[in-house]
RNA sequence: GGGCCUGUAGCUCAGUUGGUUAGAGCGCUACCUUGACACGGUAGAGGUCAGAGAUUCGAGUUCUCUCAGGCCCA
């Protein structure tokens, strides 16, 4: 072992100042290495090389096997938080395990982790609003460019942090190919889309219901409403027929948009209808009259059997005013106040102060019928919980049926699969009822619509290239469409315009379409359907060939963590406090395909402690000489068998994407068997040659999971290069040895039995004793190790041993193990019935596989030898 | 109203196509500071797999219903 390295790199933790200057050589290295696993002193130092070394930097060489992901881009003026954490544990663990990972030539598969970040339109908006808002000044005082200009500095300023925070993390992103939406390439990829759906058709501008956020001034799509239920009222109003003393009752959640109906609709086979049909209402608080009109929405079980129908500010009753062309009136504005169209009592009034006037008013006119408790779900804006207004208003659309279908069949004939597979369904229910997308944003961060409207002919100009004129009439009086794209119009592009799209580049060929998408299964339909839609239309291929759909991180008790409640856990600090590796195996081993996870500082303790125990064992394998490597002993024999069981277990894992399964495994395997039993049963032995084979298999299996204390090791074992690049292992079948696995399991069950009896008399176990055996083969050698109990053994042919311990105060067996005997045998009594009631069942015997009745009656005879000695023991 | 998911040890969860005494971590009990590790070791306790029925030689696993919880869409 090149010692020298060893030492340079204990040097370089810090122990420099531990070294008497004039006698370093005399540094005994690597039992001196810290007793406890420190992962501070070295990952910052790694996350640094493998950026400063661009270790991930992958090439581009199309037609050449690859494997890619792109990131799913985090806010640009976000930090990291636990979702992060998880996420990118997942996707740097397939994407370690890819890399490391050999193709069937032998060679190393072309990997790439596209990083980057997302402009996070309203939620950076918000945030740069808020800043301003503290010197006192709103958007409108700055001015477009120059609060453009602000933001631009504000992510200048917190846009680098997120992703120094990954980097310090580990994850193992190609760096040199980061992108940011904003950007000029994706910009451009932007542009391209728009227009090219714009020139199809699949794009248009129009008058419809939006949902308007009163407080961020902006439309919203139907994504990004939230419906809440509360506890609400239903009030019922009493419309007088004009010139009669006949009236109907209307029932409403929102009297306040009373002041906009503009008619009232009842059920055609509602008895009154023939006799209230087309006749004139006489609309409370206003001098207006209003029809009555006949409409199958009016459902004559609810409320009064009538509904008001107020086209301006409901989507019902904007398509109802449409059917019976009735005209709108706009008494809400886009501030959320009544509007001069409210009349002159309302006007300016706040919608919810305007409603408490409008049922006084009605009150006081003897209108108001009653009032009913009613539970109602309120829409709000799903960044600042504003409740939404339902407005008409001129927006951009996207026409989603035609490009849902391609984007469909896509899944449907498994060109893209989703893991854990159920979730497919989810995707068809949303994309086979899909709506059109509202994609035009009051907002002045993102992306700005390229669409000129002219002042002239009023003809609209959309171009790839900013118009000195307008197409229509050549009149230079044109002026840019002032709304900006929904943000995830950009983020629907991601795949392939970090690739370069729409120019079709080397990257494009090399790595497109990816191979994986790794998300929540909260941005199915934001992100991950949309792309593919986008996908589909634009690339004329699937950008993704798989999506796995991971869960959410939740509190110990299953909450979301949130701020405000004040439950989040910090990766920043918590990466600090028990070392990334730690986090990282801790999240992973507890989370199954699509679950949740339970996060607590216990789970995260876990992963530290597996990090201690690898970080342990590797200091007792390097006080150890190599020896010749020999492979000659029954434990190094085992070893190697179960190595290659925990190795064939996590490539099966990995490739399906189920992490716990790797984690266990290899948890199983290094600590179970590992370090409890084969280095152990090699302390004896002086060669450990085969030791330090198998310990380096370990950490090449270990490292997807745990990247940095296995490079830190890798290089104490005078390793040169990054493990990050090295061979995934994979199981070598000269390696198996059932036998060994035999021999091994009794030796265990021997010792266990053993120990178990010393425990149970509570027999100092420092004092040596004898024994005598009776069994199957075994090396008493061994058994002494384990147990310090030399036996004199008696070889049989049978299933079950037999073991009697001179212990120094004589008597029967304790009392502890009378009562375990019992117990077994209990259980025995019970198994046995149930495998001979099988075995004598002829359609078990004729229906069943060969190996399972087979299997069974060995374990029956097993069963049958341990009752027997059992009653032995027991004296019966 | 439509759809999806969950219910397994005190707690958090595994348990791939049905097959041999149902596993892990944490917690708990007893013992142990043994020259790798107390972030540890050894031994142990703890489960009628929510309930009922069906299919099957065989069900934690498949189907139906009931109960309890969660999520999404309208």
């Amino acid at each position: 072992m090149p010692e020298a390295r060893l030492l340079e790199h204990w040097l370089a933790d810090g122990h420099r100042d531990r070294v008497p200057a004039s006698s370093p050589a005399k540094i005994k290295f690597p039992m001196e290495i810290d007793k406890v696993y420190e992962p501070q002193r070295f990952e910052p130092r790694w996350a640094e090389q493998w950026v400063a070394e661009e270790t991930f930097k992958a090439t581009a060489a199309p037609g050449e096997p690859y494997f890619s992901l792109a990131i799913p881009p985090p806010n640009v003026t976000g930090s990291l938080h636990m979702g992060h954490m998880f996420e990118h544990s997942i996707i740097d663990a397939q994407i370690r395990w890819r890399r490391m990972k050999r193709g069937a030539d032998g060679k190393p598969v072309r990997t790439l982790w596209l990083p980057g970040t997302d402009h996070a339109g309203i939620a950076t908006q918000i945030m740069v609003e808020r800043q301003i808002a503290a010197e006192g000044l709103t958007k409108h005082d700055l001015g477009r460019e120059k609060f453009e200009e602000r933001v631009w500095t504000w992510k200048r300023e917190s846009g680098g942090r997120i992703v120094e925070q990954m980097k310090r993390a580990g994850v193992s992103c190609d760096w040199a190919r980061e992108h940011f939406t904003l950007d000029e390439g994706l910009s451009r990829a932007v542009r391209e889309a728009f227009v090219r759906l714009y020139e199809k058709g699949l794009i248009y501008q129009g008058d419809y219901m939006v949902n308007w956020c009163p407080r961020c001034q902006t439309a919203l799509s139907d994504l990004e409403v939230e419906h809440e239920e509360t506890e609400g009222s239903l009030w019922h109003i009493r419309y007088n027929v004009a010139g009669s003393d006949d009236f109907i009752v209307v029932a409403t959640t929102r009297p306040e948009t009373m002041l906009g109906d503009t008619a009232v609709a009842i059920n055609p086979k509602d008895p009154r209808a023939e006799r209230l049909h087309a006749k004139a209402l006489q609309l409370p608080l206003t001098d207006r009259t209003i029809p009555i009109v006949l409409d199958e929405m009016a459902d004559p079980e609810f409320g009064s059997g009538a509904v008001k129908i107020t086209p301006a500010h409901d989507p019902n009753d904007f398509e109802a005013g449409k059917r019976h062309d009735l005209s709108s009136i706009k008494v809400i504005g886009e501030d959320a106040k009544m509007t001069a169209a409210a009349g002159a009592n309302y006007a300016g009034l706040d919608r919810y102060a305007a409603r408490k006037k409008v049922v006084a008013d009605l009150e006081e006119q003897g209108l108001l019928v009653k009032i009913e408790k009613y539970k109602l779900k309120v829409s709000k804006c799903h960044r600042c919980r504003t409740v939404v207004e339902p407005l008409v208003s001129k927006q951009w659309w996207m026409k989603m049926k035609p490009l849902a279908e391609p984007a469909i069949q896509a899944v449907e004939d498994g060109r893209i699969t989703f893991v854990p597979a159920n979730w497919s369904k989810t995707y068809f229910e949303w994309m086979y009822n899909i709506r059109d997308w509202c994609v035009s944003r009051q907002l002045w961060w993102g992306h700005r619509i390229p669409a000129w409207h002219c002042a002239d002919c009023k003809a609209v100009t959309v171009a790839r290239e900013d118009p000195p004129v307008c197409v229509k009439c050549g009149s230079a009086k044109i002026t840019q469409e002032t709304d900006v794209l929904d943000t995830w119009f950009s983020s629907g592009l991601w795949p392939f315009s970090t690739l370069g799209w729409p120019d079709q580049t080397v990257d494009l060929a090399a790595f497109y379409p990816t191979s994986l998408l790794v998300t929540g299964f909260d941005i199915i339909f934001f992100w991950a359907a949309r792309m593919i839609m986008f996908g589909m239309e634009l690339t004329g291929e699937v950008p993704f060939r798989q999506i796995h759909i991971h869960g959410l991180v939740r509190d110990a008790d299953r909450q979301k963590m949130s701020k405000t409640k004040g439950n989040v856990i910090d990766p920043l600090v918590i990466n600090e406090k028990y070392g990334t590796d730690a986090v990282r195996f801790g999240l992973l081993v507890a989370a199954a395909p699509g679950n949740d996870i339970a996060l607590s500082e216990e789970v995260i303790a876990r992963g530290r402690n597996f990090a201690n125990k690898i970080w342990n064992a590797s200091r007792l394998l390097f006080s150890k000489d190599k020896g010749e490597g020999k492979r000659e002993t029954l434990a190094d024999r085992w070893i190697g068998a179960r190595l290659n069981v925990a190795i064939r277990k996590a490539n099966e894992a990995f490739e399906g994407h189920r992490y716990h399964e790797a984690a266990d495994a290899l948890w199983t395997f290094f600590w179970d068997e590992f370090c409890d039993w084969y280095l152990e049963l090699k302390k004896q032995d002086t060669d450990w040659g085969f030791a330090y084979q198998v310990h380096e298999k370990a950490l090449l299996a270990l490292h997807p999971l745990m990247p940095f204390i296995t490079e830190e090791l890798w290089h104490r074992k005078g390793h040169a290069t990054s493990i990050a690049l090295e061979a995934y292992p994979e199981a070598d079948a000269a390696l198996d040895d059932p036998e060994a696995e035999r021999e091994m399991k009794l030796l265990q069950d021997v010792t266990t039995a053993v120990r178990t009896q010393r425990a149970d008399r509570k027999v100092d176990k420092k004092l040596r004793l004898t024994g005598r055996y009776t069994g199957p083969k075994i090396d008493p050698a061994l058994v002494a190790m384990g147990t310090n109990v030399d036996f004199a053994v008696t070889p049989t042919d049978g299933l079950t041993f037999d073991i009697q311990i001179d212990f120094p105060e004589a008597g029967g067996p304790s009392e502890e193990q009378l009562d375990r005997l019992r117990k077994d045998n209990e259980q025995l009594e019970k198994v046995i019935a149930n495998s001979k009631r099988q075995l004598e069942n002829d359609a078990f015997v004729s229906k069943a596989p060969a190996k399972v009745i087979e299997g069974m009656r060995a374990k029956l005879a097993e069963y049958e030898a341990q009752y027997a000695k059992n009653k032995a023991a027991l004296g019966e």
